[in-house]
DNA sequence: CGTCGGTCGTAC
DNA sequence: GACGTACGACCGACGT
């Protein structure tokens, strides 16, 4: 005999009714009822989820009479007839199984319970394990010896799986007993007479202490309550009936047949037209259909006609999708491996470049196949469609391909639609705008030596997808407002961007190089000196054992804790204090800066020098923040220190190609001007207007011509607040920040808003309409959703009002100094200047120029940045020229 | 040996 | 509970 298998087998009767009864008032726009439907499908499907049964099969109720009513006219008499509602979705149940693709049977002149049975009985027979599905305490008589039962439980409660034990510790007796507790009680609704007068706890009793029912009757005289005495010795036929009735047979004519109970995949497409039918959205998307990636024909174009061909069919149709596979995300040091092309749907066609290794005695193209595709991507005429513009740009770039024509990047358009999210890969966007489940795919990245047919069949799987992607995300931009943000800023941005990327920044990796020497030496002193007080050695760089030193073994009190593990924090602002009372702590936190620089900067960026230029190639993702800004990683470029003295020397390293000098231009308070221009408010606006300091003013609004606090205090507390307001910081933080009271701080936002009364206006009415549309908007129609506006808990919520009042003025700034790029690049093409964009820093855009344009590059960048937006404050822009980053600030 | 969450710190 | 947006070094727990 084959091994034991474990079959489950489902009480589908009593679960559809349990559903019908769990839920209520669920029902199709038409009127139908769904409630049970749906119920017993999310049983199916939590079931099949989590026990993955290789056996299963479901049991009904046959209609009509069975054996039951022969033997005992009122069996289920006082039942009242099945409920219409119920029903009617019979008919959708039993197609539900259809779809999942699960046996139904039904025993004429038997009850599910009975077919059940009979089947249990067979299958132990032939070795195998049962687990019967079911809430029906009836069939908790037939655990034991290989069968179980399984209660599935409500939503979100776990299931309980019933074995001979569970049983006995749940009803007091073993499982063959309970049909002599169930006969003894007897069950009113489906007219099982019983004993009167002996309930649950009774029956339970008696059978423990004599056994079946049998036994019970033949004791009845011993019965010492009166009650059941009586009761037992007047209705013996009734309790001896009840029995019968009660007792599960096991001779239903049915056979089991384990072929037909192998568990066979859902049918996809069957489920998810039924479920739209019966409007179950979650379920419909759930079950949208699995697209083989066998789906649709995806060819290899090995020869030089091959290519050809492709490239008439993209020229024909006017628009290519294509899949550029590289050996690297960072598009600087990738290798392009090869190109799927698609210009009709469904078909695409893979042309091989740089495969190493196991395809060499394939034609893999090379320079004839890159000599046959560069006409056809740098033609501006044929659009060109992707899913990462930018790293096309890039890497076609370095092989001399200049790429243009791109109409459509469905990263930005993901990320457009929704920014914050973090994946925007093409399985992602084929299961969300084309309903087509996929398998992840490797995004275009693959490893030199891959082969090539699978690596044909991937990404032509992606092209197809972007190409047909273009239509659906295009309305649904539409629809959301956002084509003029995607079609003025994003897109025109890419390669605005793939020009920074490729251009990078020079680094003098000698300075660096000597830094590093000069902070080894200082990490070694502190650390020797940090070890003798500390009284013993220790891993500094570890907070965990600094925590120990600083509050076990030297006792010091600590102060605040940290957010998630609620330890007590390690943090600057803790040493800080604890600076006062303790020499230690001073040095860990000038070991912990200059760790920090070195370990971040100083021994971090020559690394990332790539040797082909001799400079760093940041990537600048686009598609990251949610407010809109750009980012920087590999390395971050956004985040060099300024704001120390030891922090801004790392700047110095930052330099020119000899002949050229850094530009560096930035806005003047930009996000205190964007909050003038949507506030209105006409206090801040006069200020700008007038070209005042901002704080100054503030300074001036707030305190007043009397104010005893000395102006430089003034100023600092006016800049805090001006900033503080744009963050959503509260008067705890603002007067843990400032040293003040609680009252204080509180006072400083009062009068603030008090002299910029638009300021607070905005804030409220932005955060409101944020609530009822559940997103915010910039300057240029980006939107941010905030569904956790509507949270229940009170910090998320918090939170989510913070990042409304924040993102239209962070975002708007993003928006000014993205137009300002785009601006800035078109200008200097259109002049033929070799000066290049090479950084930006949110509010700083940062040039290499040649020396001999510099003059007019300064001139040309200031007026650019000034007028990239119309508001209704003047933009100020700053604009340096030095030989290093730290000369230009 | 790689991954990942936690902590800390840098920028705007 | 308490300041928005990022990236990344380092540690240490955890899984392979």
């Amino acid at each position: 005999m084959s091994r034991p298998k474990t079959v489950y087998l489902v009480d589908g009767s009593g679960q559809l009714h349990r559903a019908f009864h769990a839920i209520r008032g669920l029902a199709s726009s038409r009127g139908l009822p769904t409630n049970a439907t749906y119920g017993f499908t999310t049983m199916l499907r939590k079931l099949i989820e989590d026990e993955k049964p290789e056996y299963l099969g479901i049991l009904f109720d046959a209609p009509g009479k069975t054996f039951r009513h022969e033997e005992y006219e009122e069996y289920k008499a006082n039942r009242p007839k099945m409920d219409d509602d119920l029903a009617v979705q019979i008919p959708w149940v039993r197609r539900v199984c259809e779809a999942f693709r699960l046996p139904v049977t039904e025993v004429p002149g038997y009850e599910a319970d009975d077919a059940l049975a009979t089947l249990a009985r067979q299958a132990v027979e032939q070795g195998h394990e049962v687990v019967i599905v079911s809430a029906d305490k009836d069939l908790l008589q037939l655990v034991g010896d290989g069968v179980r039962v399984l209660n599935p439980g409500r939503e979100g409660t776990g299931a309980t799986l019933f074995d001979r034990e569970a049983v006995e510790a749940k009803w007091g007796v073993p499982p063959e007993r309970v049909v002599d507790v169930l006969a003894l009680v007897g069950d009113t609704v489906d007219n099982v007479p019983g004993v009167p007068g002996i309930g649950d706890k009774g029956a339970r009793a008696l059978v423990q202490e004599y056994g079946p029912v049998e036994a019970v009757l033949e004791h009845a005289g011993e019965v010492k309550r009166k009650a059941y005495r009586e009761g037992l010795e007047s209705h013996r036929d009734e309790a001896l009936l009840s029995k019968r009735l009660v007792t599960l047979r096991t001779d239903a004519p049915v056979t089991l047949d384990l072929d037909e109970l192998k568990r066979q995949d859902v049918d996809r497409a069957a489920a998810h037209a039924l479920f739209k039918e019966l409007e179950f959205q979650a379920l419909a998307r759930e079950y949208v259909p699995e697209v083989g990636d066998g789906a649709g024909e995806h060819r290899v174009l090995a020869s030089r006609k091959d290519i050809e061909a492709a490239v008439a069919a993209a020229r024909a149709a006017g628009r290519v999708a294509l899949e550029v596979v590289v050996t690297s995300p960072q598009a600087m040091r990738a290798e392009v491996l090869g190109i799927a092309l698609a210009s009709t749907p469904g078909r695409t066609g893979y042309v091989p470049l740089g495969h190493s290794g196991l395809d060499a005695s394939r034609d893999t193209g090379g320079e004839e196949a890159v000599g046959l595709l560069a006409p056809l991507l740098s033609d501006a005429d044929v659009e060109k469609v992707s899913a990462h513009a930018k790293r096309d740009h890039v890497v076609l770039a370095h092989r001399g391909i200049p790429l243009a024509g791109v109409v459509f990047d469905t990263l930005l358009a993901s990320y457009l639609l929704n920014p914050g999210r973090r994946v925007y890969a093409p399985e992602d966007l084929s299961f969300e705008f084309l309903e087509e489940r996929r398998s992840p795919g490797p995004g275009g990245i693959a490893a030199e030596d891959a082969a090539v047919d699978p690596t044909a069949r991937g990404a032509g799987v992606d092209a197809d997808v972007a190409l047909r992607l273009v239509e659906p995300m295009t309305a649904r931009l539409e629809e959301e407002g956002l084509l003029p943000a995607y079609e003025s800023m994003e897109l025109p941005l890419v390669e605005v961007l793939a020009d920074m990327e490729r251009a990078g920044v020079k680094v003098d990796a000698e300075l660096l190089a000597s830094m590093s020497r000069d902070m080894e030496k200082q990490l070694h002193s502190l650390t020797k000196q940090i070890h003798r007080l500390a009284k013993g050695e220790f891993n500094i760089n570890s907070p965990a054992q600094l925590r120990e030193v600083l509050f076990e073994r030297l006792g010091m009190k600590s102060g605040k804790k940290t957010g998630k593990t609620r330890v007590a924090s390690t943090a600057e602002d803790v040493l800080e204090e604890l600076a006062l009372v303790h020499e230690l702590p001073r040095k860990i936190l000038e070991y912990r800066s200059v760790q920090k620089l070195k370990s971040t900067y100083v021994d971090a960026l020559p690394e990332l020098i790539l040797p082909e230029t001799g400079r760093i190639h940041a990537t600048f993702n686009q598609t990251v923040a949610a407010t809109g800004r750009l980012s920087s990683a590999d390395p971050n470029l956004q985040n060099i220190p300024i704001r120390t003295a030891e922090g801004r020397r790392i700047r110095e390293a930052f330099v020119a190609e000899p002949g050229h000098l850094l530009l560096s231009a930035d806005y003047s308070q930009i996000e205190l001007r964007i909050l003038a221009h949507l506030s209105g408010d006409e206090t801040l606006i006069d200020t700008f207007r007038r070209g005042e300091d901002v704080h100054d003013r503030t300074a001036r609004e707030v305190f007043g011509p009397l104010s005893p606090i000395p102006p430089d205090e003034q100023r600092r507390i006016a800049k805090m607040v001006n900033y503080a307001l744009l963050y959503g910081k509260t008067a705890f933080t603002l007067a843990r920040d400032l040293g003040v009271s609680r009252k204080e701080a509180e006072s400083f936002i009062e009068a603030y808003f008090a002299r910029y009364p638009r300021v607070r206006g905005f804030i409220e009415e932005t955060i409101a309409e944020a609530r009822e549309t559940g997103t915010v908007r910039t300057l240029l129609g980006r939107l941010r959703r905030l569904p956790d506006l509507r949270a229940r808990s009170y910090p998320v919520r918090m939170e989510a009002e913070r990042q409304a009042m924040n993102t239209p003025v962070q975002g708007s700034a993003a928006d000014l100094i993205k137009r300002a790029m785009i601006d800035l690049w078109r200008e200097l093409g259109e002049r033929n200047m070799r000066s290049r964009l090479i950084l930006q820093i949110h509010d700083e855009l940062l040039l290499e120029v040649p020396e001999d344009e510099a003059k007019s590059a300064q001139t040309l960048v200031a007026e650019v940045m000034e007028g990239a937006l119309d508001l209704v404050v003047p933009l100020v822009v700053d604009a340096r020229l030095g030989a290093s980053w730290a000369e230009v600030h």
